[in-house]
RNA sequence: GUCCCCAUCGUCUAGCCCGGUCUAGGACACAGCCCUUUCACGGCUGCGACAAGGGUUCGAAUCCCUUUGGGGACGCCA
């Protein structure tokens, strides 16, 4: 019997998501359960969007979690390295192989061409929209001659354009495909890179990975997988795909309509076993049907065979619940500690007294005036409410702007003083606002109050996660 | 639109595979009561679901089919 490896592969794009979390978790468990071993690969195959710092939140995240890994990007391990953007060679030398097996073959349509094509098919309602093969068929001398020519081409899976392919999935049984309805996926971009799909069934392999456990938005695209380790020659990992963590309205969990950032949750106190138990309920039960469990108890008991399909509700007011109660676990003495370490430690209050100090005339004064930098969400007074909408500008001019303001700190990895002070002066000037129009209902948004240390500062002490979360409340507090 | 997945209280779920023990159990939330100088915690009670229709069967939440509903995928994103 060979030894269970699995993985988790987060792209490094943004923050650190609570479904990356999620589905870490679950190939955690599965691999201590069989004595297995569990490896993080980046996949920072999108050049655009992948930073580093990124990256490290994901570790940083994963390690507060206490996640580990065998074999990751930081800790190294036999089948490195676990960069994908580092293994550019490999992917290379693989889709060669491919095209040398008719597995896949060049493709040197343009961008524009392939956005027309896709325009066309909208418009005449295509059933099943995708590439037309224009280039599958080149002849030998026609790609010769275009190579020779140095056009730009992107490698595509050569899809059989017959017959069908089995999925079998652990946990919905066979799954079958039509191949006309598996599109010629790119597996190699005009930059190099691998997409997702060459990249992962080519480290799987090599990796040595025996289950694949991933979100069941993979699905569908788990036929080309099969067709690639096909034309490879390779064995087949195991299909696991978990249930999709959902939004109260049952959608994809997503970042409008959920605090999906890890961050957002260990900034908040939760703590990261609360945050694994509450996870680990989330399409799975323990068989005594014990909703407070450890990951080690998770890890005892654990079997698919106990796994649920329907979408999970990401409930955060459960998790607040389940948090309640890791907290009533530890003595006073321990909490004490843990609000010290956590909350009131020396670099925050570091970080606040500059701006406070010439604001208040006794250390008593403190309290008063800092309890929005620690606060989660924060109330908006009558005052503040009129405060937040300018004399000239309707709610919704405000929401709109608030808006904006949240994609611009969305993108950020975190909210420096001086960068966000330019970034809030660019805002301002490009919605062509009065300076004092735009700053003040920035400025309640954030804090709750008309008065405040500067912006810039006060922002990048409270931090992203609250800053953005406020930003939501406030434009909440504008629509009702 | 096409393909794929899914379907028990508002939410997380037990039960379903191996039909009867299910007048469907637990938890969150909500409401009430108790405890209590207050608030919480804790305890108790209540509210609340087998999507619909057809089969199969002596008997179906459990098996089959259809419909409906929800979700996902359809990118040189992952």
């Amino acid at each position: 019997m060979t030894t269970v490896k699995v993985r988790i592969a987060p792209s490094p794009t943004g923050d650190p998501h609570v479904g990356t979390a999620y589905i870490a978790l679950f190939n955690y468990v599965f691999a201590k359960k069989h004595g297995g071993k569990f490896i993080l690969r980046i996949e920072d195959t999108d050049r655009t969007r992948s930073r580093p710092e990124w990256e490290q939140m994901i570790i940083d995240a994963m390690k507060w979690l206490g996640l580990t890994w065998d074999e990751g990007p930081d800790v190294g391990g036999p089948h490195g390295p676990y960069r994908q953007s580092e293994r550019g060679a490999i992917y290379a030398e693989h889709a060669q192989m491919l095209i040398d097996r008719g597995g896949a073959y060049r493709c040197f349509c343009t961008e524009e061409r392939l956005t027309a094509l896709r325009e066309e098919q909208r418009k005449a309602k295509v059933a099943m929209p995708g590439y037309d093969g224009h280039c599958r068929h080149l002849s030998p001398d026609e790609i010769k001659a275009k190579l020779a020519e140095k056009l730009p081409y992107v490698v595509r899976l050569a899809m059989p354009k017959e017959g069908t392919t089995k999925v079998n999935d652990r946990l919905r049984g066979e799954v079958q495909f039509e191949n006309a309805q598996v599109d010629d996926q790119v597996l190699l971009k005009s930059d190099g890179m691998p997409t997702y799909h060459l990249a992962n069934v080519v480290d799987d392999h090599l990796m040595g990975i025996t289950h694949v456990i991933r979100a069941e938005e993979w699905i569908t695209s788990t036929p080309k997988h099969v067709q690639l380790y096909q034309a490879f020659g390779w064995t087949q990992p195991e299909w696991i795909h978990m249930p999709l963590l959902r939004n109260q309205d049952k959608s994809k969990i997503s970042k409008r309509k959920n605090p999906v950032s890890l961050n957002y949750y260990r900034e908040s106190g939760f703590s990261p076993a609360a945050m694994l138990n509450y996870l680990g309920m989330m399409g799975w039960t323990m068989p005594d049907g014990r909703e407070k469990f450890t990951v080690a108890e998770m890890i005892d008991n654990f079997s698919f065979e106990r796994i649920s399909l329907g979408g999970p509700v990401f409930d955060v007011q459960k998790l607040t619940w389940l948090n309640g109660l890791y907290i009533r676990d530890h003595t006073a003495d321990e909490l004490a500690t843990d609000l010290l370490t956590n909350m009131f430690n020396e670099k925050n209050l570091k970080a606040i007294t500059p701006l406070i100090r010439e604001r208040i005339d006794k250390l008593e004064d403190f309290v008063n005036h800092v309890g929005y930098f620690f606060a989660g969400d924060v109330s908006y007074s009558p005052e503040a409410l009129q405060a937040l909408v300018p004399k000239d500008k309707t709610n919704k001019d405000v929401s709109g702007m608030l808006a904006e303001l949240l994609e611009i700190i969305d993108s950020l990895p975190r909210v420096e003083a001086a960068d966000i002070d330019a970034r809030l002066k660019a805002l301002c000037e490009k919605l062509t606002w009065k300076p004092k129009e735009f700053f003040m209902p920035v400025r309640v948004a954030v804090t709750g109050r008309t008065a405040t240390p500067p912006l810039g500062e006060t922002m990048a002490v409270i931090g992203k996660e609250r800053c953005r979360r406020r930003i939501r409340g406030a434009i909440a507090a504008l629509k009702s």
